[in-house]
RNA sequence: GGAUCUUUAGCUCAGUUGGUUAGAGCGUUCGCUUCACACGCGAGAGGUCGCUGGUUCGAGUCCAGUAAGAUCCACCA
């Protein structure tokens, strides 16, 4: 953190070109920074100095996206700012290679499939060649797959790398995990270990969501909605008196497994029915009509059937009205084929016969089929559009089957618990503070804990083995851990303590849990993993809980929450103390950008086309939450702002400005009121921008020294320049330099962290070192050393300056030509203002004559009389 | 059904605790090869701040209502 006393005239570690170009920068600059370490982590170090983000691990095994770009580059703009402060910032970067995404490409890349009750084979190689038909490919071990998934994942880290090098991230490479590698597993599964061991986590045979395409159950945080045609079915119980009671359905598929008719207490039309007995139409089943607040008398009939289980609802009145089980539906999402043993009647069973075994679709049809050919389908189905839960990757409506699966405490069944995780969401600073609410009406939505098994076969698996009585039964009640030291483990693959692996399956002995954690179960503990729980405490309690939590607002529900959750239950805390929530990326037209739309634009060119800088400055001008279009024109306009640093830059070096005139309280060298004037708006500036990113309002900050740049380049530089080529005097000509060299200096560190490649090229033409390694500049010296300077007269000029423009643009002429005469009217203050810049004005326009009169409200330019132009 | 955000120039957006005549860039129009920059420079046109009320000496800004768009959550018979 070596930091230049400014005043030293040290070597330059480049010249200055005479093209300046952005070109090549972000090669040239990302290999300077990687052998200097420029953004290393320094380990010795006190909590007080660190700034730590748990930065979100990309899916490596995606696609890049222009959405990357846009929401890493806010992250990185915040910890430059950081480091520019005097913080050590740990900055580290994690691959998410863990779950469905990954397991996929690995399958396909390499053709092979995962069976964890195949043994791990040393050295396995896949084939050269994937197999063109599934059924040909090689089939491994768990063990192998996750070698399989590193070896590749390494090959599609080095994309992401190469755009995140290139985008210029000022993350430590040396800092880097993946989500599915020894030490996350390990952590995870410790975690996983610690929530069983405090009753946290557990064990339980219920209802739960379950996609029928990846066979495996779902957590509330992976469903959504889709809006799903749909059809209103009616037809009649049979009540003991014979009367027929109507109900309405959208899945009469459901009709064999109904096990009661609920309507609301208060309805009066049910009043005498409950507690009766009614049976079903086709199957003949006696079920009991029942009570329940949830029952909507307006909906539908007012009475509703009741299955095992048609949806969440009928889940809620089973649970509470302890009605019988009647499933029907196989974790296929077929009917059972064996014809249910609580249809007793002939033609009932032969009813059933007809529509087992077949999908929830075929069956629909085939009872409705049913009810039409007997007549007791009341009217034609009324069609519907209704929205149909799903699995957010699956591509077929959610079932709702009884499995054993774990859990985790969420608060989902727990008042308190839930109280104790939205008073964590108030701990935390949300930017923007808004995104609080999400998170709260996530909470107080949950309706059940947070299912963390999943049937699949590649993960992290759970580390538990149950034991097995004499009849080969396992005992859920008492399942077998691991001692932690031995994480991570297998337990498909090895035997747990005190058995051998012959044990396996075999009464008396073991059976490993066969499932594997949801990939969010992993996910949630970032700040364990990166922060080296358990394994480096040293460095945990440095990083930990980390400042800074940066990722997208749609994954509040399920990266946010369940990390918050593991925490709070490892910890007793909130992991972060800010949590900077990036909006999404829109196209043109306002749509979100998504591969399937096929409007993604691959951020390789853009950097390619604009450069880093350039992109930066687009993603970096739109605040935390913000949703914001894909807009070319903004990275046009970065680009013709790093351009302008590099030329202004030069400009200002040609004038024999060095690192010694670099000002930082003693301006007693700065005597010409321009000077001051301009010093003092900068002053202004410096205490702006660093309040608002102080707020994280870092896109506040840009636009403040943005504004403040180019009225420096398009006004002061065009005003001084006969001062500063030496045409006045020696004195004045050390004032401009002064003000140049601090100018410059100030403006190359306020920009650095948006634009870090143009900034650290021209810090190299005259300091040492790199501008992001230089301390974040300081208000207050320099606002003491210009008291009195009036930061007026600079603008005020500005307007004279523009009037004398305008006259030569009105006449057609070029600016160059000189102004004979001119009379320039305006109030006594501005007057006064002007008489501190006029020599400068006269300069810049070429003016002979400026005549200054005082009057009226505001400054103007009259009686303008130019140089008759050249003979062409 | 609950919650949140957005609405300012043709476009993309600033506008901090209410304070003179509402800003920027792009685009557009008219000029200029000015010795840092044509990947440039200068100048101009362009807005009753979604709408209706209210508070106030004063409202783009605060309050109430309303419209349109977006998002999150819940519901899903």
């Amino acid at each position: 953190m070596a930091e230049i006393t400014p005043g030293t005239d040290t070597p330059a570690s480049s010249t200055v070109p005479d093209k300046p170009a952005l070109e090549g920068l972000e090669a040239k600059l990302n290999t300077r920074w990687r052998e200097e370490g420029t953004y290393a982590f320094n380990p010795q170090t006190t909590r007080e100095q660190v700034y730590s983000i748990d930065t979100p691990p990309p899916t490596a095994s995606g696609s890049l996206h222009v959405g990357h770009v846009f929401s890493y580059t806010q992250t990185d703009v915040l910890a430059r700012f950081q480091r520019m402060r005097g913080k050590n910032v740990f900055y580290p970067m994690g691959w998410d290679d863990n779950g469905l995404p990954t397991e996929r490409r690995v399958q396909n890349y390499f053709g092979v499939r995962c069976d964890p009750t195949y043994k791990y084979v040393e050295g396995y190689q896949p084939p050269e060649k994937p197999a063109k038909n599934q059924r040909d490919w090689d089939v491994v071990s768990r063990q192998n797959f996750i070698e399989l998934c590193e070896q590749l994942a390494t090959e599609d880290e080095k994309v992401f790398e190469d755009l995140f090098t290139t985008l210029g991230l000022s993350v430590d490479w040396d800092i880097t995990y993946r989500t599915i590698d020894d030490h996350s597993r390990a952590t995870s599964q410790r975690a996983f270990l610690r929530d069983f061991g405090k009753g946290d986590a557990y064990l339980s045979e219920a209802p739960t969501m379950w996609d029928v395409t990846f066979r495996t159950a779902v957590a509330q945080a992976e469903l959504e909605d889709r809006e799903m045609p749909g059809a209103y079915h009616r037809y009649n119980f049979t009540a003991e008196d014979g009367r027929g009671i109507e109900i309405m359905t959208t899945r009469p598929e459901l009709l064999p497994a109904a096990v009661a008719l609920v309507a609301h207490p208060d309805d009066e039309r049910y009043q005498d029915l409950f507690g009766k007995k009614v049976t079903s139409p086709l199957f003949g089943v006696e079920v009991e009509v029942k009570a329940h607040p949830l029952a909507k008398p307006d909906k539908g009939t007012g009475i509703a059937m009741v299955c095992t289980f048609g949806d969440l609802t009928d889940v809620t009145w089973w649970r509470e009205l302890q009605l019988p089980t009647r499933a029907i539906m196989g974790r296929d999402g077929r009917l059972l084929s064996e014809t249910p043993e609580w249809i007793t009647s002939e033609a009932g069973r032969a009813n059933y016969e007809r529509i087992a075994g077949k999908t929830a679709f075929s069956a629909k049809e085939g009872v409705v089929a049913m009810l039409r050919e007997n007549e007791l389908l009341i009217g034609e189905p009324e069609k519907i559009s209704h929205p149909v839960n799903f699995y957010e990757k699956g591509d077929k409506p959610l079932e709702i089957v009884t499995s054993r699966q774990w859990y985790i405490r969420n608060g989902g069944r727990d008042a308190e618990r839930r109280e104790e995780l939205i008073q964590r969401g108030r701990e935390l600073e949300w930017h923007p503070g808004h995104m609080r609410s999400r998170y709260e009406n996530w909470v107080e939505g949950l309706n059940g804990d947070w299912l963390v098994s999943r049937q699949r076969f590649f993960g992290v698996p759970i580390p538990v083995w149950y034991p097995l009585d004499a009849e080969g039964n396992p005992d859920y009640e008492h399942p077998i851990v691991p001692d932690e030291a031995l994480l991570p483990v297998d337990p498909a693959a090895q035997a747990p303590a005190g058995y051998e692996e012959s044990q396996r399956g075999v009464a008396g002995g073991f059976v490993g849990d066969p499932d594997v954690l949801d990939t969010w179960a992993t996910s949630s503990l970032t700040p364990q993993i990166v922060g080296g729980w358990g394994v480096d405490d040293e460095r945990f309690r440095k990083v930990f809980p980390f400042d800074l939590r940066p990722q997208g607002h749609d994954i509040i529900r399920t990266w946010l929450f369940s990390t918050i959750v593991r925490a709070n239950s490892l910890e007793g805390q909130t992991p972060w103390k800010h949590a900077a929530l990036s909006g999404w990326i829109l196209d043109p037209d306002r749509k979100k950008m998504s591969k399937s739309k096929g409007n993604v634009v691959v951020p390789t060119d853009i950097l390619e086309q604009f450069g880093a800088d350039a992109v930066r400055y687009w993603a970096a001008s739109a605040k935390l939450g913000a949703d914001t279009a894909y807009e070319i024109g903004q990275m046009k306009i970065g680009r013709r702002l790093a351009i302008k640093v590099l030329n202004a830059s030069k400009f200002a070096l040609g004038m024999g400005v060095s690192a010694a005139d670099v000002v930082t309280d003693d301006t007693s060298v700065i005597t010409n009121e321009l000077d001051r004037s301009l010093l003092a708006r900068l002053v202004a500036v410096i205490e702006q921008a660093t309040r608002a990113f102080e707020n994280y309002e870092y896109a506040r900050a840009l636009n403040l020294t943005e504004s403040f740049f180019w009225s420096f380049t398009d006004d002061y530089v065009e005003l001084i320049k006969d001062r500063a080529y030496g045409g006045v005097s020696p004195e004045e000509t050390a004032s401009v330099r002064a003000t140049l060299a601090t100018t410059l200096d100030a403006v190359l560190r306020l920009l650095a962290p948006f634009q870090p490649f143009a900034t650290d090229e021209v810090w190299g033409w005259w300091r040492e070192g790199s501008v992001h390694r230089a301390s974040w500049p300081e208000a207050d010296a320099l606002g003491a050393g210009l008291e009195g300077a009036d930061p007026e007269v600079l603008p005020t000029v500005g307007v004279a300056l523009a009037g004398l423009r305008k006259a030569k643009s009105e006449a057609k002429v070029k600016q160059r030509t000189a102004v004979l005469a001119a009379t320039i009217t305006a109030p006594a203050e501005q007057i006064a203002r002007l008489r501190g810049g006029l020599g400068d004005l006269k300069a810049a326009t070429a003016a002979a004559e400026l005549t200054l009169v005082t009057g009226g409200e505001e400054l103007l330019v009259s009686d303008v009389e130019l140089e008759a132009p050249e003979e062409a």
